[in-house]
DNA sequence: AATTAAAATGTGTACGCACACACTTCAAAG
DNA sequence: CTTTGAAGTGTGTGCGTACACATTTTAATT
């Protein structure tokens, strides 16, 4: 059965249900029943219309499909509480771009935030967000344990959920969207030690919560600039120290720091395994330390500016709008569309330099706007 | 005037056209006259609405308005040759997506084609879209002067055009899409010289045109790789020779290569300025060549591949899809949306090794899926 | 005051899909 | 031969905007 020629000469529009309608001598409400495997059709009036629909590569048009699908869905979102011009922010502003745009299908998006540093924050936010019963969730899975718990108890009352940011391969969740960690400490090393002068020492630096644990992230990045140095035997030629730096103790952070610096001379690099490098090189300088090849995480402004007065190498970015936007378009891409998704998404390791830092920032803010 | 409990009240969803036009006492063709600025509005009502509109943030429903939009445009793309697996081919998926993405429109997009080596094929291939009255054209400047006189033409005839891949600043389109190739090309040098054992040669290489002339972005990338060498006071320490490879004569390049790198031994590093680096490693394999630091561009199937093998150790790389998509975009801005757009927009420039290319390109691909 | 044109405003429909509901057919049970 | 209910099929309306067209109001002119 070839449908082409009847179809093109009619019309050079695209095909519409209303035309494979015709053309298969059933109504709209038929098609529109195939197109939906909604049942209640006769096996030959199905296939015909499979074959026509087949044949002519029927796809729906986007616009008016949602404009006639009105969801009224609410979205919950659990991150980090999110500091003015620090790392979540990024992410929000990219979850409130999706947001903007999917409003008009009747969905809105709430925010509940928890601390990066207590537990039990966390776990009663999840559980607010429990009792609100919400149509999806959107977490950054920073607690093991505890994520797994919640994702746990989403899936048992069938609320899906997606992962930003940080990634727990355990919890079956749609999607997540994020960077390879391990990766990007990986080439946050080969970036420093490329070139890096021998028999010199490097700082490593994390941030970390009361009990001295650092971040799923820290604790990944480090491990895979380790590999790096495992790989190519750096241990002998360097030595190589870490610093934990606590959240709320900056004076303490600075002897400690003072104390390594003094301890192992020549310093010739250091890195810090979060986000605010900028931080780091406040202390350097109070140190006396300058000169020295430092590497740092995400386009933070106050980062880019250390980047671009030369006191930072090499920022390591990972597109955070981004990762916001995407993980609300695959919810959108799931419940709305019925469309397949990937589990594992990772968001490219991107490498800043202060001559090319302000097209990376200006471009991702245009795609932003 | 507060209208804002008038409304929230009645209805918690969208503020919609009709709305506005109860709450204002008028009809629903009026709110539109305003909103449109289409006139034929008494000075009064239009006043009474515009308050209401900002008031209440009147915001359309993009998926009715898209619905209702039906602009039956024709956007006509001009660009060199695509080979399978060759830069172009990248832009036009992007270009592709978008289009499936506007088809809903009742836009199409008809492709044209130059050599990139010939002139004549460009100026040919412009006047004949120039006849067929095209909405709107996409094109790559690659002959600036040619381009500029076609720039002129399109703009005599009321037809915006926008610029991808390479830009030509004199000539006043609606935007450009592309990297900054002075930066990709300072980058390079920036990788190159890093770490790299001084007194030896680093080899630059450029494809070009009969005549010898190379292309806009190859010239720009090159002498972006110089500025750094100058900056940093290289010539000094590191022989610098350039060696120009013809589209046709393979042998005759071989030959050429040969000799450069018999003449200034040791060679410690090569960059090509054009997408082909794989095909400048299978000659450097010819003639006994490895283990030296190679940088090039773009993440052709090929390049990535000498990337990850080790034979090349760098790679930059600008979105060669998000430019082709985002160029068709903002002409449905302009042409459709009627909202303003950037003149210049440059991509990033992306630094890629071989552990973190994967992630790359598959994040890539799956956003133009 | 009547006529007429222009300005101002209202009405109705198309856009294409989704879905609720009404209607028809048909076979099995009474 | 009717009744009954399920399976199969068609009709109609809403989604919110854009725009053509019809209608009403206003102002200018005779």
């Amino acid at each position: 059965m070839d449908l082409t020629n009847t179809w093109s000469s009619e019309r050079k529009q695209r095909l519409r249900i209303t035309d494979i309608a015709r053309m298969t001598g059933v109504s709209a409400g038929t098609v529109d029943r195939v197109l939906h495997n909604r049942g209640r059709v006769s096996d030959e009036k199905r296939k015909k219309i499979e074959t026509v629909i087949d044949q002519m590569e029927y796809k729906p048009n986007v616009f008016a499909r949602s404009l006639s699908i009105k969801k009224e869905m609410r979205f919950v979102v659990l991150i980090p509480n999110v500091e003015a011009g620090g790392y979540w922010e990024y992410i929000k502003n990219g979850i409130n771009k999706a947001q903007r745009e999917i409003s008009d299908h009747g969905i809105v998006i709430d925010y509940y935030y928890y601390d990066q540093y207590d537990t039990q924050s966390f776990v009663m936010a999840a559980e607010q967000i429990l009792g609100t019963s919400p149509d999806a969730v959107i977490f950054s899975p920073e607690f093991i344990e505890e994520s797994v718990a919640f994702a746990g108890k989403l899936e048992q009352n069938n609320i899906p959920c997606v992962l930003v940011d940080s990634n727990v391969e355990t919890i079956s969740c749609l999607a997540y969207y994020g960077q390879h960690s391990l990766k990007s400490g990986y080439t946050a090393a080969q970036l420093m030690f490329t070139g890096l002068p021998q028999n010199s020492t490097v700082v490593l630096t994390r941030a970390v919560r009361t009990g001295g644990v650092a971040s799923n992230q820290a604790i990944r990045r480090e491990k895979g600039f380790m590999q790096y140095v495992d790989e190519h035997n750096l241990r002998r030629k360097y030595c190589i120290v870490r610093v934990d730096l606590s959240s709320n103790d900056r004076a303490k952070n600075l002897r400690a720091l003072r104390k390594v610096i003094d301890a192992n001379p020549p310093v010739a690099g250091a890195v810090i395994f979060s986000s605010k490098v900028y931080w780091l090189i406040e202390n350097f300088v109070k140190v006396g330390l300058t000169g020295i090849k430092t590497i740092g995480y995400d386009e933070l402004q106050q980062n880019v500016a250390a980047l671009k007065a030369g006191h930072v190498s090499y920022l390591i970015a990972q597109r955070p709008e981004m990762q916001g936007y995407l993980v609300v378009k695959e919810l959108l891409k799931h419940l709305v569309y019925k469309q397949p998704t990937y589990r594992t998404n990772y968001v490219p390791v991107d490498i800043l330099t202060k001559e090319i830092v302000d097209e990376y920032v200006q471009f991702n803010q245009r795609l932003n706007e």
